[in-house]
DNA sequence: ATAATTGCAAACACTTTGCACCTGT
DNA sequence: ACAGGTGCAAAGTGTTTGCAATTAT
């Protein structure tokens, strides 16, 4: 029989971050400090605590960004299987957009035929810039 | 004008390092303990450096591995523009495969249309496994 | 000659861990 | 009651930096 933990003030205040922020990631600092501005003080081990466990459950992604040396984390959402579509991230928002469609199929199997490579969605993360943020850059131009 | 900086003993050799050793990525330490074995004893800091500059250069790619929490640096082919196609990289054995091909453009614009997102290869990083390490592990399994 | 590079040690940033105390079941 | 969670401080890991000595041009 297995023990299943505890359900803990500060695991449901750490996911409610991620599901008060949409789709980007967050790191475990930009956690804790979300949490202090709310008036709840808590750890840094804490956080990494409570993300480790939150990932063994799959209810959080492990993202490993580039340039940021740190793991940002993101929240899973219940309609989709992640470990079977790629992500793409906005280098400047952060946002995470899930690649769930047709198209994937027929990305795998080319990959898969034509480059003999077998893709593992799970930890890949494709960069670039979302729409939202090219306009943002265009207005600012403007001004 | 501008400094272009010296021709150095270590550049050298740690370009070398990736010319022996194919399309595999490598680590700072991973480089450090290679030059160590072949009897060239080189500080930590100064592979770090030099790692840098080759980055500048745009000799070799800098990509964060899942999980190592560990830079890994790949050498550039001059035959083709790295910044403009996305890398495949095999969990088990570290081959990076260049996705250079007609279907790329296909998916850079079937990520622009249908999910508003522009594509950077710079740092995009996609895992898997190659044909090659699915081979050996069908092998271990059946001795 | 002098600007760039190096080794060393110290500093950094992010993450993990041991331990005594506290909480959830 | 007691397994599991928490805060704190210390330790770990990968990377960067200041400085004096060395090397490339």
């Amino acid at each position: 029989m297995e023990r299943k933990g505890y359900q803990t003030k500060f695991k449901t205040l750490i996911l409610d971050c991620f599901k008060e922020n949409g789709n980007t990631t967050m790191t475990a600092l930009e956690i804790k400090d979300y949490l202090n501005l709310q008036g709840t003080l808590i750890n840094l081990a804490t956080v990494y605590r409570n993300l480790k466990k939150l990932v063994d459950e799959k209810q959080l992604l492990k993202l490993n960004i580039n340039d940021s040396s740190t793991y940002c984390y993101q929240i899973v959402k219940d309609t989709c299987n992640s470990a079977e579509h790629l992500h793409l991230r906005c280098n400047q928002c952060g946002k995470i957009i899930h690649l769930d469609c047709d198209f994937m199929e027929k990305f795998k199997n080319h990959v898969s035929k034509d480059h003999n490579f077998t893709i593992e969605c799970k930890d890949s993360v494709i960069y670039g810039i979302c729409l939202d943020c090219q306009k943002k850059n265009k207005n600012n131009k403007k001004q």
